[in-house]
DNA sequence: ACAGTGGTTACGGAAATCCGTAATGTCTTT
DNA sequence: AAAGACATTACGGATTTCCGTAACCACTGT
């Protein structure tokens, strides 16, 4: 079992959480942050002083305040941790489960384990743990298809920004005039129309005002 | 300070979390649930047995899963135990923070807190515990203005239902034929479109997209 | 170089919305 | 019973969304 661990977290509940479920698995040293840039200090600190973090979990986004951070996300963080720190076990733990962000993290910043928070996280948590120990990695359930998928229902941020636009009561065609204002593509009305019908069409919605109802009801936006 | 508490939360984390806490509060008999269904029947138990608990400490939303529930939110299990054990301090922590939702809790249901999961989520917990202990209540601050607000716009259950059936996705029409069925007055498509047009207007929204983005985004539907 | 693929843009017609105005209905008041 | 107030419905036209087809790129590859 690793002996020295940091966590990233800024939900005080969850951080105490995976804090006792840490101490339970018996990891003598545990340490935990509320923000990525204080867990980026941290682990450098550790390099410097010969005694690094052997892993770090980690949750994807943190909500902003008024301090300004460089790395404002996890996967930001992930990925410079990934640079400067390649030995260093990284483990996701966030309630995102969008697959192709998953995928991003695997083989993009080459991440060791990605759990899901849910009813059953913390479950799942201790399983990522023994098999990263093990130097395996693990995939929570809820996002395993993320690589042997068939599905390819993926969202990105333009159907995001899109969407917003939307719920802000702007016209698919001020939406267009927008994005070629900053210079956005695609912005003809006509790609907006087609990415929004296949919006509508992967999430079942029978026009635009149930679309954004159901994309707020999910927290997408 | 209380001695029986039960906490009713279906993440294991931040159950975990809020159960290290109350610990350290120095409570001595904590029981933690999953389900409300579960809270109800521990609840009722305890009554039966002469040994109640003063107080529960829940979440509003709870994943579904294969178990079907009599109480399938935090909401339904506040309003029943409000009905059945009006002495029962109820906490509610969510993420919750539509104000709308927390109005009703406090002036339906009677909680006696409301606090949202945030950053500094468990402070606020530390603070309405003690506060509740105290006979008083407590608002989060991310709600504060949930009563103290000074606007009071009069929409009712009709404007409700028709934003409802908007969000489902029916057009217009369809609810003109839908409340034409169900004997629901007014029903004819011009009435509908005047109707929306004053609520569009009342909310400053620019079409029906963006309308129910805003209801929703005030806990409205 | 050439077909094939996928993404962007263009166009046109059907449907739905937005937004006036006006007619009809219902109820109260006198 | 008549008049007024107010809600409901009807209708018409401008605008927007919806949806299919097709043209126009850029890029890939035996």
């Amino acid at each position: 079992m690793f002996k020295k661990v940091l966590i990233a977290e800024d939900m005080e509940d969850i951080n105490k959480g995976v804090h006792t479920l840490l101490i339970e698995l018996g990891i003598l040293h545990i340490e935990q942050v509320q923000y990525c840039d204080d867990a980026y200090l941290k682990i450098k600190r550790a390099g410097l002083d010969n005694d690094p973090f052997e892993m770090i979990i980690t949750d994807l986004s943190f909500k902003a305040d008024h301090r300004s951070q460089t790395y404002p996300t996890g996967q930001a963080l992930a990925e410079k941790l990934n640079a400067e720190f390649p030995e260093l076990k990284v483990i996701v733990y966030s309630v995102e489960d969008r697959l192709q962000a998953v995928r991003t993290l695997f083989n993009q910043h080459h991440i060791d384990a990605y759990v899901c928070k849910s009813r059953s996280g913390l479950k799942n948590l201790t399983k990522a743990i023994t098999e990263v120990v093990n130097g395996n990695t693990f995939l929570s359930p809820e996002v395993s298809n993320a690589f042997h998928s068939t599905n390819e229902l993926e969202i990105d941020d333009y159907d995001i920004s899109l969407l917003e636009n939307l719920s802000k009561g702007l016209s698919q065609e001020e939406i267009s005039a927008l994005y070629k204002k900053v210079n956005i593509s695609p912005a003809s009305l006509s790609s907006i129309e087609k990415r929004l019908n296949k919006l509508r069409i992967q999430f079942n919605a029978n026009n635009a005002i149930h679309l954004v109802a159901i994309v707020k009801d999910l927290g997408l936006i």
